[in-house]
DNA sequence: TGAAATGTTGGGGCG
DNA sequence: ACGCCCCAACATTTC
C-alpha cells in the first residue's frame, strides 16, 4: 500500500534540519512541501520590503535544497490548503507554529476547517526554546519582568537538547499546481535591493556558517564588544531566526557545547531576550498598535513629516543617527546598539510615535520580527513592560564618543565626515570653522545642521513624559 | 542596556 | 605652614 500523502507548509521554518514538522510529515507519508504568501490575512502586517527581499532567496535556496519539489501559492492560505487537500488526496497537514496573532487567528480557522474535511492537522514547536504558554510564574501568570523570567527559563535550558536531523527526502513531490517563484512578486521592481544583498546569504547554509562564523570569532569578546557597532562581535543571526533558516534550539544547543563563560552566557541571554518577546506578544497580543502601559497611548505625540523623513533617510545632522539609519537603508540591518539611539532620539528628542519608527524598522529591516520589534520599541520607548524608564534619554554624542570612538563605524556611513577628527566627529556644531573648512566639511550643505537641540529637546520631552505619568497617577 | 546635576575628595598653585 | 581656591576625578542622586 503506497504511503499516505501529507503536507508540510513551510511557514517561518525554511529549513531542513532540526524541522520538527517536516519530519513528523516525512514520518507519516510522501510529503508535498508548499510555501503560501498570505497577504490576505496579515493586514497591518505584511511583510516589509526588505523582508520580502530575504525571503524571495531563501525560498530559492530552500527550494535548492528540495530539488526543486517546493511548491508556491498566493492568497489565503485556508482556501490554498483547502483546495490542496481536496485535489490531491491529501490526509494530512503538518506546521510549525507561529505566533503572530494574525496568524494565530489563521490557523486556528484552517485548523478547523480541515479537520472537518476530515484532515488531520499536526502543528509543532519549531522556533521558540519554550512554547509561550509554558513559561508563566508559578501563580499562572505572565512574566511582565526580563530578569526573573531569564532566572526561571534559563537553568531549564542549561543542558543541551538533541536535535532533529534532516529528514530522508526522497519522497518529498512537488505539487503540479505550483506558481513559479516570481509571480509571489517578492523582488521589488525597482532594484533598491542592490547594496543590502551584497552583505547576506539567506538560507539554512548561510545560517549555520554565519552561527559557525560567530561562535568562533566574535563570541570570544561578546559581552562588551556587542556594544561597538564597528567590532564584528554580534552573532547577526536575527534574520535566519526570524526565517527559521535556523532554530534558536540549534543556536543555544551550539553555543552550549562551548566551553561556558561569561561571553556565553551573555549570548544565550539575547536568545532569552527573543523569548521574552515572544512571551509578551503572545499574552498581549495588542503590543504591535498599543502601549502596554496604556498611560502613553495618549501622549501627544509630535505629527512631523518632515522630521520623521529627515530621521529615516539619516539626515539629522547627528553622525552616529545618521549612521545608524544609513546602514538600515543599505544593509537592510542595524547594529543593536545603534538601535537603541535612534529609537530614543526619535522618541525622545523628536517625541514622534514610537509606531512611526517602529513600521520604518518594519519595512527596511530583513530581521523585522513582530514579537521582537514590537517589545523593543516599546521598551525604548519607555511604554512596554519591563521598559526604560522615561528619564532614559540617550545622547548621541556621548554614545559616538563611547562607543565608536575613532568613527570607524559612523564614516562608514557617512563618508562625507571622513576627514573631521575624533573630537568633533560627533558635534561638528561645535567645531572651530577652520577644523570644518579642513575637513570639507560645510554644515547646511553636504552635512545637515542639527535638526534639534539635544539639551532643549532632551528638558523638553522630560517634562512632557513628567505631566503625563502625573495624569496617569490621578 | 543613560545622562546631567550635585556632592565629595584630594592634589596643586598661590598668597 | 596654612587656608583658600580651583578643578579633575570619582561617587551619588535625580530626572
Amino acid at each position: 500500500m503506497p504511503k499516505p500523502l501529507t503536507i508540510h507548509w513551510f511557514r517561518q521554518d525554511l529549513r531542513l534540519a532540526d524541522n520538527p514538522a517536516l519530519s513528523a510529515a516525512v514520518d507519516a507519508g510522501a510529503v508535498m512541501p508548499v510555501y503560501i504568501l498570505d497577504d490576505d490575512n496579515a493586514k497591518n502586517w505584511k511583510l516589509g520590503g526588505a523582508s520580502r527581499w530575504w525571503l524571495h532567496h531563501s525560498l530559492i535556496a530552500l527550494n535548492k535544497s528540495l530539488n526543486g519539489q517546493l511548491a508556491f501559492y498566493c492568497g489565503d492560505a485556508e482556501k490554498v490548503l483547502s483546495e490542496l487537500c481536496q485535489q490531491h488526496n491529501i490526509t494530512a497537514v503538518y506546521w510549525n507554529r507561529c505566533y503572530e496573532p494574525w496568524r494565530i487567528a489563521r490557523d486556528t480557522n484552517i485548523k478547523n476547517t480541515l479537520a472537518a474535511q476530515g484532515i488531520s492537522v499536526n502543528s509543532f514547536n519549531g522556533s521558540l526554546l519554550r512554547e509561550p504558554w509554558k513559561t508563566n510564574k508559578d501563580d499562572g501568570t505572565p512574566y511582565k519582568v526580563f530578569t526573573p523570567f531569564y532566572r526561571k527559563l534559563s537553568p531549564q535550558l542549561s543542558s543541551a537538547q538533541e536535535l532533529i536531523p534532516v529528514p530522508d527526502l526522497s519522497a518529498v513531490q512537488l505539487a503540479d499546481d505550483s506558481l513559479p517563484l516570481d509571480d509571489l512578486h517578492l523582488q521589488p521592481a525597482i532594484p533598491w535591493y542592490k547594496t543590502i544583498q551584497s552583505q547576506w546569504s539567506p538560507g539554512e547554509t548561510g545560517a549555520y556558517q554565519t552561527l559557525m562564523q560567530f561562535l568562533h570569532n566574535g563570541l570570544e569578546r561578546y559581552k562588551t564588544g556587542r556594544d561597538f557597532p564597528a567590532e564584528e562581535s554580534v552573532s547577526r543571526l536575527s534574520p535566519y531566526l526570524h526565517f527559521g533558516e535556523i532554530s534558536a534550539r540549534q543556536v543555544f544547543r551550539e553555543a552550549s557545547l562551548l566551553a561556558d563563560d561569561y561571553n556565553i552566557e551573555h549570548f544565550k541571554r539575547e536568545i532569552i531576550w527573543r523569548e521574552f518577546s515572544y512571551v509578551l506578544l503572545f499574552n498581549w497580543p495588542h503590543i504591535p498598535e498599543r502601549a502596554f502601559k496604556p498611560a502613553y497611548d495618549k501622549f501627544p505625540w509630535r505629527r512631523d513629516e518632515e522630521l520623521l523623513k529627515k530621521w529615516q533617510q539619516g539626515q539629522t545632522g547627528f553622525p552616529l543617527v545618521d549612521a545608524g539609519m544609513r546602514e538600515l537603508w543599505q544593509t537592510g540591518y542595524m547594529h543593536n546598539r545603534v538601535r537603541m539611539l535612534v529609537a530614543s532620539f526619535l522618541v525622545k528628542n523628536l517625541l514622534i510615535d514610537w509606531r512611526c519608527g517602529q513600521a520604518w524598522f518594519w519595512d527596511c529591516l530583513v530581521d523585522a520580527d513582530l514579537a521582537s520589534n514590537s517589545a523593543s520599541w516599546q521598551w525604548v520607548a519607555g511604554c512596554g513592560a519591563d521598559a526604560s524608564p522615561y528619564f532614559r534619554i540617550f545622547n548621541p554624542t556621548t554614545q559616538g564618543e563611547k562607543f565608536d570612538p575613532h568613527g570607524e563605524y559612523t564614516k562608514k556611513y557617512l563618508p562625507e565626515l571622513s576627514n573631521l577628527p575624533d573630537k568633533y566627529l560627533y558635534k561638528p556644531w561645535d567645531a572651530p570653522l577652520e577644523v570644518l573648512e579642513q575637513a570639507g566639511v560645510t554644515l547646511g550643505e553636504n552635512y545637515p545642521a542639527p535638526i534639534v537641540d539635544l539639551k532643549q529637546s532632551r528638558l523638553q520631552a522630560l517634562d512632557a513624559l513628567a505631566l503625563m505619568k502625573d495624569q496617569a497617577d490621578v
